[in-house]
DNA sequence: GTATAAAGTTAAGCCCGCTTAACTAGAAAG
DNA sequence: CTTTCTAGTTAAGCGGGCTTAACTTTATAC
């Protein structure tokens, strides 16, 4: 490995530890303020990202019991941020999806995350944003890439 | 605003939100598997990074009370993974560092959250590591200025 | 030197996450 | 049709995080 890997590795790893410290940071205060759980909020946001699934889509997902996972939701559909309907493929299951309400908590969530990403980009030149546009595509492709599997 | 900003912005976004979705998932693996509490683990990352503080400090940082911080902090002494000193200035104060075993954990916790990068990077061409070490330094440069502030 | 403020600790108590175990209801298999 | 499997719920119970309130000990101010 005497190529640019190990730079580059070591590159994205300084840039993650600057931000995620920081968005994590940030995204437990907001939970806080919204009165929410941290295992609420992953429920909230795997619903946005992924949309509907069920209880034991969820609980694999979060790697806790079906009966943990039942219970967490309950108490999201009770303060109305998800609505929990039946499958009418297969009445033993239930559809979990997000409420109006339950979108908006996790958009201000997100808009209030980043929004420091304005500040810095306010602060590059229109050659430097160029840049960005021109090479970050490609990271953020292939990063879903491994995501999926 | 009809430059480039907001689809930079937007994609910046896109990228840390990959990201730390991916870093907290990871992270709350690893936390569960050394069997500790996501709290108790910011404290021991803390530590890591701005090294030696006291209770107070902490208390102020993870934004709880001062009872809530000793808490934890007792836990944490309890399990070896952080010394809890008087501070000889201030016999009242505490100075809170890891121990070797704290420290431990922590890069452990680090490497494990960081592997998916080196795959990451590894399925990029040396062309596009290049760009990348062309392109990124400018935005982790210009985000630790923010951050200074 | 006494009053006051500051750093931590301890205890009581609440809420939550999570687990196991026992259950209900519906689907699939024979 | 009965057996077996699957999705989800409910209850009991543990343990942790956090708060308030009542301390103890040490430093600072007057």
């Amino acid at each position: 490995m005497n190529d640019n890997s190990q730079a580059t590795t070591q590159l994205i790893r300084e840039w993650m530890e600057l931000f995620t410290t920081r968005s994590m940071h940030d995204s437990w205060r907001y939970v806080k303020a919204v009165n929410l759980s941290m295992p609420q909020f992953s429920i909230l946001m795997r619903l946005y990202y992924h949309g509907q699934c069920g209880i034991a889509d969820m609980s694999e997902r979060m790697e806790i019991t079906a009966a943990g996972a039942s219970q967490l939701v309950e108490r999201l559909v009770q303060s109305g941020l998800v609505r929990r309907a039946e499958d009418p493929h297969d009445r033993r299951a239930r559809q979990l999806t997000l409420t109006e309400s339950g979108r908006e908590v996790i958009e201000r969530g997100i808009d209030e995350r980043y929004k420091w990403v304005k500040r810095l980009v306010s602060t590059l030149s229109e050659e430097q944003r160029a840049e960005v546009l021109r090479v970050l595509p490609m990271l953020v492709e292939t990063a879903r890439g491994l995501q999926e599997k």
